[in-house]
DNA sequence: CTTGCCTCTGACGTCAGCGTCAGGTTTTAG
DNA sequence: CTAAAACCTGACGCTGACGTCAGAGGCAAG
């Protein structure tokens, strides 16, 4: 399929198609006339770079391990960095859980207190 | 205290505490020729903005909460707001977890067939 | 054949959260 | 009193993941 249409089916911009190609994340075949050309595969392809991406990883660290999570080219360094990045998002988990529990802490409190009073002392 | 202990204390630079008052996070009494005055609360205060900037909140919404967080200025659209960022953060926290397991599955793997065969096939 | 949409390659713009430098004042230590 | 350290206000720089515009070529339909 050609650019646009992959675009459409993964909900990501040509633009930002070009960049992943640009940065290495996403190869593509050319037709004679210079265009784009990807295989059906590019789909989920592009989906696991957006979960990437979503997770906190540069284009730099997905680079280097897409070849791993793909291919399974599983030299002990790369091993060694993936387990560094999972340990890296488990951090921000434990980051992003506790914000939502103060979160709903101050919810909880808020709504509590503006049934009665229409204002509430916290911390 | 000045700027400088407040940084030293909260591990922030003081360039992003100045930073942090520009955005309407971080207020400051002025001494007579004009250096920034912080009250002991301050150090908590700028941990929570750590918190928020860590959940992947911008410096406007932050703005906008911290009020019903710290006074508890409880209005129903604030509350709403506060049960919104609360929602993105859930979502945000199921993105990370997904992404988790996904390289958790691919080190298993990996690891396991670097110790038999050198190469693995996934997915 | 031409109209209209898709695609191409640069290349500059954007936004957030600061870093950093310049040039000047204030506070503190000796 | 003086030198060093801390502070002040601009203001420009930086990084990443794209958005956007310019100018030009490609391709199916009527």
């Amino acid at each position: 399929m050609r650019i646009g249409e992959l675009a459409t089916r993964t909900g990501v911009s040509v633009r930002a198609l070009r960049y992943y190609e640009e940065q290495n994340l996403l190869a593509s075949e050319r037709s004679p006339s210079g265009q784009r050309q990807y295989p059906d595969s590019a789909v989920d392809r592009v989906q696991l770079i957006q979960q990437l991406y979503a997770a906190g990883l540069p284009s730099k660290s997905i680079a280097d391990l897409l070849p791993c999570v793909v291919n399974g080219e599983a030299t002990p360094e790369l091993i060694h960095r993936l387990s560094a990045e999972r340990d890296r998002i488990d951090s921000r988990i434990g980051d992003l859980v506790s914000a939502r529990d103060r979160l709903g802490t101050v919810i909880a409190a808020a709504t509590a207190n503006w049934r009665t009073g229409q204002h509430c002392r916290l911390q």
